[in-house]
RNA sequence: GGGCCCGUGGCUCAGGCGGUAGAGCGCACGGCUGAUAACCGUGAGGUCCUGGGUUCGAAUCCCAGCGGGCCCA
C-alpha cells in the first residue's frame, strides 16, 4: 500500500476517534505490552483517582503526565506495569449517596434504609463512576490496564489492607486511645488531618472574665475565645510561667492579663475606662489560683470541679489575653494539659454535636447554635467583657463542608510518632522531582506528623479487622480471610462478607470463653490507597507479582498529596515492609484558571477536559498540558495558549499534507533507495542533524521529567526548522519532474525526518502520530510494527553535525538580513537581485556563507554572491578639512574642494598610503595635502541597500537591468497563473493551456522566459492572443494590463 | 506564626552555575501566496516585585521586606 495523499485539513475529532478505534479493534495496547514482555521491568503505581464521576483538568493532567512518561519508557525498551487504580470507599461517596437518597443523618441510614442497602448503593455508585471516568481517560488517549485495575473495594485488596493492620498491631503501633480529635458533627465521624479543608469563617470573638476565688477583693482573670460553646467544658486557665502578667485596676475590680497586652486590650475592650496597673507578676506566681466557672448556674455539674490556673508553655501573646481558656475535652493542647495535671476530660457534647445531659441548661442544643445563648448568659452574670465577630481560617469537613469540632473520643490510632524517624530515613531514599518536594516540603510534613486517627464511625469502607472480647477485653486483629475463616465461630463467610454490615455479624470465641465482636468502625479511606503498593499485587496472599514489581520505580501526583498519598504510602510502607514503596516521585502542580485561582464549581471557572477535547482534540490538550509550564508548578489554564498549540498541530499537519501530496503523485517508496543513490544536499544533512539533535533533547527531557522542555524543543523544531525553513528550501526540488535524484533526495530526507519526528512526539501526542505513521511509514515499510507505539525509541548521533547546524543558523541570519535590506528598498523578494555581498570579520560567517552558498543564492534570489571581510564597492568621497585648510588656503578652498569632489576618493586613499601626501593642482599651483587635510566619507553606491545581522552586514545591489526586469516580470506572471490554477482547484499535476493578452512591450520582456514560465505553471500551450477559455482574469502587473485566459 | 514554591514586556512563560534582557501570543505597519483558514519581515512595548549586601559587574548569589499560591499551626 503506497503513501496516500493526506486529507487537506487536520480534523482532530475524526482522526482521534479513528485511531482509538484502531487501537481497540487491533488490541494494540495489549500487543504493545506483549512485545516488551521479557524486557527489563519498570514498575509504576497509579495514584487511584476517587470515583467521583467526572475527571477535571487536574486529573487529566495527572494522567497525561503518567501516560506520556510510560509510553516513553515502553518505547525505550521497558516492560512497564501500568495498572489503573480506583479509590472507591469513604465519606465522599457516602455523602453523595446520602444526597441521592435524601438521607440526613446516620440514624436515618441505620433505621430507615439499613446499612446493607446503603452500602449496596455506595458500591453501585462507585462502579458506575468508575466506568464513566474510564471512558473519559480513554478519550484522552491514556493507556493503562483499564480492564484489570485495582479497586479498593475488592475483597482481595481489602485483605491486603487487613494484613497491614495486623502488621501494625504486631509492631505495637495500633492503639486505642481516648484523645481529642477533629470531628465532623454532620457525618458523625472522626476525621484525619488530611480530611480537613481550611477556609475563612466568621465566628464570635469574646472576652470573658472568670472570678478568682482565692484573692482578696474583686479579682478576675481575663480570657478570650472564638468558641463560646467550649466554655461549658472549661476546666482550667493556662498562663505562660515565664511571661509577665499584670493586675489591672479598672475601678471596681482588678483584671488579670498579660502585661504586654494591657494597652491594646484596654483600648479595645474598655476604651472609656481609666485603668491602672497595680502589680506585675510572673505567670508562675499565678499558678494554683482557683476560680469559679462562669456558668455554674447553667451547668450544675461544674460546681463539682475545681478550676485552677495552670502553667502552659504553649501560651503565646500573639492574640488573646495571655490567659488561655482550657477545655480538655475540646482541644488537643487542652487535652494534653488535662492529662498532665489530672483534670477531668469533660466533654458534654455527643457525636452529633449536641450538648448532653451534663451540659445542664444547654442540653440538646447543637453546639454552634448554643453560642449566642452562652454569650447571653455570660452577659447576664456580668462576666462578658466584650463580644465581637472575627474572620479567621477554620477547618471544615472535606466532604460536607460542615465546620469541624474537637471532641474527646476513643479512637484507633497508628502511632506514626513512633516510626517517624524511620519514615524520614526512608524518604531520603527517594528521588524527588523537584528535589525540594521531598527534601523540604514533604520532610517538613513528616517531621510534624502526629499519630494517625484511622477509625471512622461510618459504613462504606474497609472494616477495621479488630475483634474485642466482650468479657475480658482481649483483642484480636485479623490479617487475612483465611485467618478469619479459621477463627470465626459465627457468621456468613460468602459473598461480600468482608464489608459492613455482614462482617459485623461475624463473631469469634475468646480464649476466656467470651464472645468477640468486631469493633464497629471502618478505616480512614487514606489507608485504602496507602496500601495500594502491595494490595494491587495481592500481597501477601500471592507473592509472585510482588517479587517482580515491588517496590515501584515511579509515581507522580499533585502537591496536595504531600499530606495525602505520598504520606499514607510511606507510613503504611514502613509499617508493613519497613521501607518506602516508591523510588522516584514527580510532584506536579495544580490546574488553576486564567487568573491563577483555583477552579471550583462555586466560582464557575471550571474548564472541563471534555470541552477542550471537543474543541481542539486530546493531542492538543495533552501537548498543551505538558507545554504550558514546568510540571511541578501550578498551571494557569489559558485558551489562547491552547490555540497556539493547535496552530502548531495544524502546521505539522500541513507539512505532512505537503509531503504526502508529492510523494503520492510520484508513488515514492523510500525503501527502494539508499542514501548513496540520491542527491542528499547540505540542507538535507542539516535537517537530519537537527531532528537527531532534537531527539536527543527530547530524550533527555522526558527521562528527567522536564516534560516542558520536550514539548518546547519539538515545538521549535516543527515551526522553525521543519516548516519555516526546510520545506521552504526544498520547495523547488519537489517541482522537478521525473525520478530526479535531487528530488528523491528531498523526499527521502523529508520521509526520514517526519518518521523520526512522529516517533519522538508519539508519547505526547499519540493519535496524530499514529495516523501519520499508518500512512507514511506503514504504507511503505512492510515489516514495520503495526503501531508507532511499538517502535523502539532511538536516534542516531551519527547524523548530528554541529558545524552544519551552526552554519545554517548563520545563513538564516543572512537571509533575514537580505529580506530587511530589500524591504528598505521596497524591492520584492520575487524579483532577483544582481549581486549580494556579505561582509563580516567573523571567519565563521564567511565559512558558513561559503559552505552553504547555493542556499543563499537561491533564498536571497540573487544572481551573484560575494563574501568578504570588507565591502570594496563603497564609494569614498573626499572633502577638505576646513579646520586645517581654511587658514592655509583661504580663497583656494572652494577650488580644492571641487577638485577633490571630481576624483575617486579611493584613489586618494591609495596615494596617501603610498606617498604620505596628495597633490592637487589648481591653475598655477600645486597644493600638497596631508591625510589630516582630507576628510573621507563613505557612500553607498546607487542601488545598493544594506542591512546588518548579528555578525556582519549584507549589501544588496538592486540595479534593475533588462535581464532582471524580464525575469521579474516572468515571475510575476507565474505567480498570477498559479493563483488562477488554485482558483480552479486544479490538481497539482494537471496541465493547462495559457493565453495572454498584453502589450507588445510586456511580451518582449517575458519572451526569453517562456520556457521557464510554461514549465512552472505546467502549460502545454502558451499563446500571445486573446482567447475564450475556462477562466479569464484581468491583472495589473507593474502598470501593465495583462489578461490571462486559462484552459484545462 | 511556621514550611515550601512563585514574582521577567499587555498576556503566557524561557533564561537563572554572575558578563550587552529572550520567545510565543496580542497590537501596529509592510510583504508573501500550489503545505496557505497559513506564513514572513519590521516596529512599539521591560525599574527582570522592593530595598540592602557580595562583586569590576547581579534578572541570576546572599539577607530583609512586599505580593500571590499551596500546606500546616
Amino acid at each position: 500500500m503506497p503513501i496516500k495523499e493526506a486529507p487537506r485539513s487536520y480534523n482532530h475529532q475524526e482522526l482521534e476517534e479513528k485511531i482509538q478505534k484502531f487501537w481497540k479493534v487491533h488490541q494494540i495496547y495489549e500487543k504493545t505490552k506483549e512485545i516488551r514482555n521479557s524486557n527489563p521491568k519498570y514498575s509504576f503505581l497509579d495514584g487511584p483517582p476517587y470515583c467521583s464521576g467526572r475527571i477535571h483538568l487536574g486529573t487529566a493532567w495527572n494522567k497525561v503526565i503518567k501516560d506520556t512518561f510510560l509510553r516513553f519508557k515502553s518505547m525505550s525498551g521497558f516492560n512497564v506495569r501500568r495498572q489503573a487504580g480506583w479509590d472507591t470507599h469513604g465519606l465522599p461517596i457516602e455523602h453523595k449517596v446520602e444526597g441521592i437518597m435524601g438521607l440526613k443523618s446516620k440514624k436515618e441510614i441505620e433505621e430507615r434504609i439499613g446499612i446493607d442497602n446503603f452500602v449496596k448503593k455506595c458500591r453501585e455508585f462507585a462502579v458506575l463512576n468508575k466506568s464513566l471516568m474510564t471512558e473519559q481517560f480513554e478519550l484522552l488517549g491514556v493507556w493503562m490496564d483499564w480492564d484489570d485495575p485495582y479497586v479498593t473495594f475488592d475483597t482481595g485488596y481489602m485483605e491486603s489492607c487487613w494484613w497491614t493492620l495486623k502488621k501494625a498491631h504486631e509492631k505495637d503501633l495500633l492503639v486505642n486511645d481516648l484523645r481529642v480529635i477533629t470531628w465532623c458533627p454532620r457525618c458523625e465521624t472522626a476525621l484525619a488531618l488530611a480530611e480537613i479543608d481550611y477556609e475563612n469563617k466568621e465566628d464570635p470573638s469574646i472576652y470573658v472574665k472568670f472570678p478568682i476565688k482565692t484573692a482578696e477583693g474583686n479579682h478576675h482573670i481575663l480570657v478570650w475565645t472564638t468558641t463560646p460553646w467550649t466554655l461549658p467544658a472549661n476546666m482550667a486557665v493556662c498562663v505562660h510561667p515565664d511571661y509577665d502578667y499584670a493586675y489591672v485596676d479598672v475601678g471596681d475590680e482588678i483584671l488579670i492579663m498579660a502585661h504586654a497586652l494591657v494597652e491594646s486590650l484596654m483600648e479595645q475592650l474598655l476604651p472609656e475606662e481609666k485603668y491602672q496597673i497595680v502589680k506585675v507578676v510572673k505567670g508562675s506566681k499565678l499558678e494554683g489560683m482557683t476560680y469559679h466557672h462562669p456558668l455554674m448556674e447553667e451547668i450544675p455539674i461544674q460546681r463539682e470541679f475545681e478550676h485552677m490556673i495552670l502553667p502552659g508553655e504553649h501560651v503565646t501573646l500573639t492574640e488573646g489575653t495571655g490567659c488561655v481558656h482550657t477545655a480538655p475535652g475540646h482541644g488537643p493542647d487542652d487535652f494534653e494539659m488535662g492529662k498532665k495535671y489530672g483534670l477531668s476530660i469533660f466533654c458534654p457534647v455527643d457525636e452529633a454535636g449536641l450538648f448532653k445531659e451534663e451540659a445542664g441548661k444547654y442540653k440538646g442544643e447543637f453546639v454552634k447554635d448554643a453560642d449566642p445563648h452562652i454569650i447571653e448568659d455570660l452577659k447576664l452574670h456580668g462576666f462578658l467583657v466584650n463580644s465581637g465577630i472575627i474572620s479567621h481560617r477554620y477547618g471544615f469537613c472535606w466532604r460536607c463542608k460542615t465546620p469541624i469540632i474537637y471532641l474527646a473520643t476513643e479512637q484507633w490510632f497508628l502511632k506514626i510518632t513512633a516510626i517517624k524517624d524511620q519514615m524520614l530515613d526512608q524518604l531520603d531514599q527517594v528521588q524527588w522531582i523537584p528535589s525540594w518536594a521531598g527534601e523540604s516540603r514533604f520532610r517538613n510534613w513528616v517531621e510534624n506528623a502526629r499519630d494517625w486517627t484511622i477509625s471512622r464511625q461510618r459504613y462504606w469502607g474497609i472494616p477495621i479487622p479488630i475483634w474485642i472480647c466482650s468479657d475480658c477485653g482481649e483483642i484480636k486483629v485479623v490479617g487475612s480471610i483465611a485467618e478469619l475463616k479459621e477463627t470465626a465461630s459465627e457468621g456468613k463467610l460468602t459473598g461480600d462478607f468482608i464489608h459492613r454490615p455482614y462482617v459485623d455479624e461475624i463473631h469469634m470465641k475468646c480464649s476466656c470463653g467470651g464472645v468477640m465482636n468486631r469493633t464497629p468502625d471502618v478505616l480512614d479511606v487514606w489507608i485504602d490507597s496507602g496500601v495500594a503498593g502491595w494490595a494491587a499485587l495481592h500481597y501477601p496472599r500471592e507473592t509472585e507479582e510482588f517479587e517482580e514489581w515491588y517496590p515501584y520505580d515511579f509515581i507522580t501526583e499533585g502537591h496536595d498529596q504531600t499530606r495525602g498519598w505520598f504520606y499514607s504510602q510511606l507510613g503504611c510502607g514502613v509499617i508493613s515492609l519497613d521501607s518506602t514503596p516508591y523510588r522516584k516521585v514527580l510532584m506536579h502542580g495544580f490546574t488553576l484558571d486564567e487568573d491563577g485561582k483555583k477552579m471550583s464549581k462555586s466560582l464557575g471557572n471550571v474548564v472541563e477536559p471534555d470541552e477542550v477535547i471537543r474543541k481542539y482534540g486530546a493531542d492538543v490538550l495533552r501537548f498543551y498540558l505538558l507545554w504550558g509550564n514546568k510540571p511541578w508548578e501550578d498551571l494557569k489554564f489559558n485558551w489562547d495558549e491552547v490555540k497556539t498549540v493547535n496552530k502548531m498541530f495544524n502546521i505539522l499537519w500541513n507539512v505532512y499534507v505537503f509531503s504526502t501530496t508529492y510523494m503520492s503523485i510520484d508513488n515514492f517508496n523510500p525503501t527502494l533507495y539508499v542514501e548513496d543513490d540520491l542527491n542528499i544536499r547540505d540542507e538535507d544533512r542539516w535537517i537530519l542533524s537537527r531532528i537527531n539533535t532534537v531527539a536527543g533533547e527530547v530524550n533527555q527531557a522526558l527521562e528527567s521529567l522536564h516534560l516542558h522542555k520536550a514539548t518546547r524543543s519539538i515545538n521549535h523544531f516543527v515551526l522553525e526548522d521543519l516548516s519555516r525553513w526546510y520545506v521552504r528550501l526544498i520547495r523547488g526540488r519537489t517541482w522537478i519532474e521525473k525520478d530526479d535524484p535531487d528530488k528523491l533526495g528531498a523526499y527521502y530526507t523529508l520521509y526520514q525526518v517526519i518518521k523520526k519526528l512522529i516517533m519522538l512526539m508519539c508519547p505526547i501526542a499519540p493519535h496524530i502520530t499514529e495516523e501519520i505513521y499508518q500512512n507514511l511509514v506503514k504504507g511503505v515499510e512492510n515489516d514495520a510494527p503495526n503501531s508507532i507505539h511499538m517502535q523502539n525509541w532511538q536516534w542516531d548521533e551519527r547524523y548530528i553535525q554541529e558545524d552544519l547546524e551552526q552554519d545554517m543558523d548563520v545563513v538564516r541570519d543572512i537571509i533575514e538580513a537580505c529580506a530587511r535590506a530589500r524591504d528598505i528598498a521596497r524591492y520584492k523578494l520575487r524579483w532577483p537581485v544582481k549581486e549580494l555581498v556579505i561582509v563580516s570579520e567573523d571567519i565563521k560567517v564567511l565559512k558558513a556563507a561559503r559552505n552553504l552558498n547555493h542556499i543563499i543564492l537561491e533564498q536571497a534570489n540573487t544572481k551573484e554572491l560575494i563574501s568578504s571581510n570588507d565591502f570594496e564597492n563603497l564609494k569614498i568621497n573626499a572633502k577638505p578639512n576646513l579646520k586645517t585648510l581654511g587658514p592655509k588656503l583661504r580663497g583656494d578652498v572652494p577650488r580644492v574642494a571641487a577638485r577633490l569632489a571630481d576624483v575617486d576618493g579611493a584613489e586618494i586613499v591609495r596615494l596617501l598610503e603610498l606617498e604620505g601626501n596628495y597633490e592637487v593642482e589648481i591653475d598655477d599651483k600645486t597644493i600638497e595635502l596631508s591625510s589630516k587635510d582630507i576628510i573621507f566619507e563613505t557612500e553607498l553606491p546607487e542601488n545598493i541597500v544594506t542591512a546588518e545581522f548579528e555578525h556582519g552586514s549584507v549589501f544588496v545591489d538592486t540595479e534593475l537591468t533588462k535581464e532582471i526586469l524580464s525575469e521579474s516580470m516572468a515571475r510575476e506572471l507565474i505567480r498570477r497563473i498559479q493563483d488562477m490554477r488554485k482558483d480552479l482547484d486544479l490538481d497539482v499535476e494537471a496541465n493547462i493551456q495559457v493565453f495572454i493578452d498584453c502589450s507588445s512591450q510586456f511580451r518582449e520582456l517575458i519572451k526569453s522566459f517562456l520556457g521557464f514560465i510554461s514549465h512552472e505553471v505546467r502549460a502545454q500551450k502558451f499563446v500571445f492572443s486573446p482567447h475564450e477559455g475556462d477562466y479569464t482574469k484581468k491583472w495589473n502587473i507593474e502598470e501593465e494590463e495583462v489578461i490571462i485566459t486559462m484552459t484545462k
